[in-house]
DNA sequence: TTTTGTAATGTTATAATATAACAATTGAAG
DNA sequence: CTTCAATTGTTATATTATAACATTACAAAA
C-alpha cells in the first residue's frame, strides 16, 4: 500500500477530520484515553503534512496556554506508542500516520525542498529488508527506512 | 555486498589497520589532509564494532589531552564527508564504514541486545527504494535504512 | 457517594546531542 | 619567508529529550 505525495486538490480539514476519527477508534479499541492534550499534539502534528519538532509543537501548544516539555514528548511518546504519530529519526520529527488500523513501521519519502513527506508501506522494501537480514542470520524487530529527495513537484520546480 | 557480524575469530587489531590505510588512501585520493586529530577519532569509532555516540569518542579523546565538543564533530563530519564513517540516525551514534571505496549510503543491522552492527549495501534494498520512489515520481538523493532485532550471536543466547 | 488506586499532567531541573562565533595556529603553495 | 586557506582551540549556547517528584483527574470498587 502506497501513499502519494497530496495535490493542490487536498482537502485538509477533511484529512485531519478523519485522522482524528482513527485516532479515537484506535484508542477505544485499545482501551486508552484520548485526553485533551493527547489530541491537541495530535492535531498540531496533523496540522503540516510535514514533518515537526517536539518544540515546534510545544510552542503552538503554548499558545493555548502554559506548557513544559515533558507534556509535549509525554504524548508524542504516546502517540508513537499507538501507532498514531511515526518519528523520522534523521530529522527528530514527527508525522501523523496516514493508516494507524494496524501497528507498522512506515517507510517515508521526504522532499529536502519543501519538506512534504510521504509515508509508504511498501511490500517489496519490507521484503527486500526481510531477506537481508535472513541472509545475516538477523532477527528483525523494527526498521526505520527514510528517503531523502525531491519530490515531484519540486522536481519540475527546480528543474 | 554483504558484511556479516564478525566471529569469536575476529582479529581486529588487523580490521583497524586496514581501515587507516583505507582512510589514508581515501584522503590522498581526494586531497584531504588526515590530521592526527581526524586519524584519532577515526580510530576511537572503530575500536568498537559498535556504534559509539560523539561525547563517548570526546571522552576518550580527553585522556589524550584537552578537547572539546567542536573538535569530535568536525572530525566526525569530515569522515561522513568523505564516506569514512557512517552516522546512526536512530541512535545518534556512529560507525566505521567497511567499503568507503566509493560513497554510498549504508544499510544496517544493530542488535538490540548486544549492540553489534553489521553494515549491508543490498542491491535488493536499494531497488526497492528506487522502485518504490519512482513509484511516486520521487527523486531519490539518498537513504536511511537501520534495522533493528537480534544478531545471529543473541538469537541463541537468548532463546 | 465517598473512597481509592491508577493514569495523566504539572513543574522544575538537568541530561544528551549539536552548533555558532570568533580567535589562534598550522601548513602548503607561491 | 610570506601569505592564504584550512584546521584547531575556546567559549558560549542552541536543540532535543528525560529524570524526579508533586498534583490532579478519573473510573471503578466499596
Amino acid at each position: 500500500m502506497n501513499l502519494q505525495f497530496i495535490g493542490e486538490d487536498h482537502d485538509h480539514l477533511r484529512c485531519i477530520a478523519r485522522a482524528l476519527v482513527n485516532a479515537e477508534r484506535v484508542c477505544q479499541q485499545r482501551g486508552r484515553r484520548f485526553t485533551a492534550i493527547r489530541r491537541r499534539v495530535f492535531e498540531l502534528v496533523w496540522q503540516q503534512h510535514k514533518p515537526i519538532g517536539a518544540y515546534e509543537v510545544l510552542e503552538k501548544l503554548q499558545q493555548d496556554g502554559r506548557a513544559a516539555p515533558p507534556t509535549v514528548y509525554r504524548a508524542l511518546d504516546f502517540l508513537l506508542e499507538l501507532g498514531l504519530v511515526h518519528r523520522i529519526a534523521s530529522l527528530n520529527a514527527y508525522v501523523g500516520c496516514v493508516h494507524p488500523e494496524y501497528p507498522h513501521d512506515g517507510q517515508f519519502l521526504i522532499c529536502k525542498s519543501c519538506k512534504a513527506f510521504a509515508e509508504l508501506d511498501a511490500p517489496l522494501i519490507t521484503a527486500a529488508i526481510e531477506q537481508s537480514a535472513s541472509d545475516a542470520d538477523f532477527e528483525v524487530h523494527q526498521h526505520t527506512v527514510e528517503i531523502m529527495g525531491l519530490c515531484p513537484r519540486c522536481r519540475i520546480k527546480l528543474a
